[in-house]
DNA sequence: ATTATCTATAGATCTATAGATAATGC
DNA sequence: ATTATCTATAGATCTATAGATAATGC
């Protein structure tokens, strides 16, 4: 095998990224080794330096990748999302977060905490986590009304803040039934909120 | 330097804990080494296996111990507190539990939830941390009264999803202005919270 | 005699680099 | 000629074990 074409070469390059922001979430970065995202993209660990000039590196990007799919899907759950109001649409985002999915596609803001901050601020990693998790807090505070009121707003980045702790908890301790009641406390919230105010 | 008496090797060994129950926390398990550790008690690496049969008997143990000291303090709160009441307790937990503190004291929920969600239900470590969160959990949720009513435990539940939701989003991207938003509205709810019902 | 700790090391990683290979792109 | 990928490897880890050392405990 020699030399691959550009457009090959660019591709393989997103798969990089691609099976990394899968397996960092799922493991951690530091658990996770280059010779195993190059062989998840088919080829071997000598090619990777060719792409990104450290492990580092690649995490940031895979980081970024992660928070963009998980945000450019919240965008369209509000936007294209047959159902709108204030409660279906705050109601769809916390059920599609909180489904089970598959582990590689763990929400990035839980799967990827522990590294954020075991990184300094200035550090590309922490600052595109930031910057991530900022825009998903705001995606749903902003879902149901484009601009709410100061009390409205706190309630928000409450059910926010509770949506993230659940999804850790359920995520670390699996099942239970205590969990599923949390869940489930959540949701009804979600259901009786948009009648009050 | 040769054998120590066995009250020395008892401490010894409570010191390798309580030292890896800390490094745990602030880098994750994989990024500690045992010689890391070792050397945090002032001991060399070869001396750990006379303590413990591996990396992952200690990492059992070590996660039990901050969810006991954890435990511990919030039972301290909560009983041997000057206020009493129900808002007053739960303040008091939720004040304490976002209070800043140094990094090896961090939460064991939000600092180990990666390590859980890598270790199998079964493995030791799982068993340990599952049962750590939810005594948390329950700690909380009887704070206030030792038997809420169904509407209260919701809402209470609700309340410690938020906390540890905030605490994990502090501790990753530090204290920006939404993550202060995000805490104010915490301790405003739990300030209006008692006197509602 | 027993054993807690130390020194030394085997064997298995992991990141990153160097040089070979062979297909692209000019 | 250039360069994307591969093979091979240097250098630095890391877990766990083996054997030496010297103080305890009987």
């Amino acid at each position: 095998m020699g030399r691959s074409t550009r457009a090959q070469a660019d591709q393989n390059r997103a798969r990089i990224v691609d099976a990394a922001s899968g397996l960092f979430r799922v493991k951690g970065i530091d658990a996770v080794s280059i010779a195993e995202i190059m062989e998840a993209t088919g080829m071997t660990q000598g090619g990777f330096y060719k792409h990104f000039s450290s492990k580092e590196a690649l995490a940031a990007e895979a980081c970024a990748e992660a928070f963009e799919r998980s945000t450019t899907t919240w965008k369209e759950l509000v936007s294209a999302g047959p159902e709108s109001g204030r409660t279906n649409r705050l109601r769809q985002l916390a059920e599609y977060y909180l489904t089970e999915k598959p582990p590689e596609k763990t929400c990035p803001m839980i799967a990827l905490g522990q590294d954020a901050a075991g990184h300094a601020a200035e550090e590309p990693f922490s600052q595109v986590y930031r910057k991530g998790a900022q825009g998903m807090c705001e995606l749903f505070v902003n879902a149901a009304s484009p601009e709410p009121n100061g009390r409205q707003r706190e309630e928000l980045m409450l059910l926010f803040a509770s949506m993230v702790g659940t999804n850790l908890l359920k995520r670390a301790v699996g099942n239970e039934p205590w969990i599923q009641e949390m869940q489930q406390a959540l949701m009804k919230k979600l259901s009786c909120e948009g009648s009050g105010d």
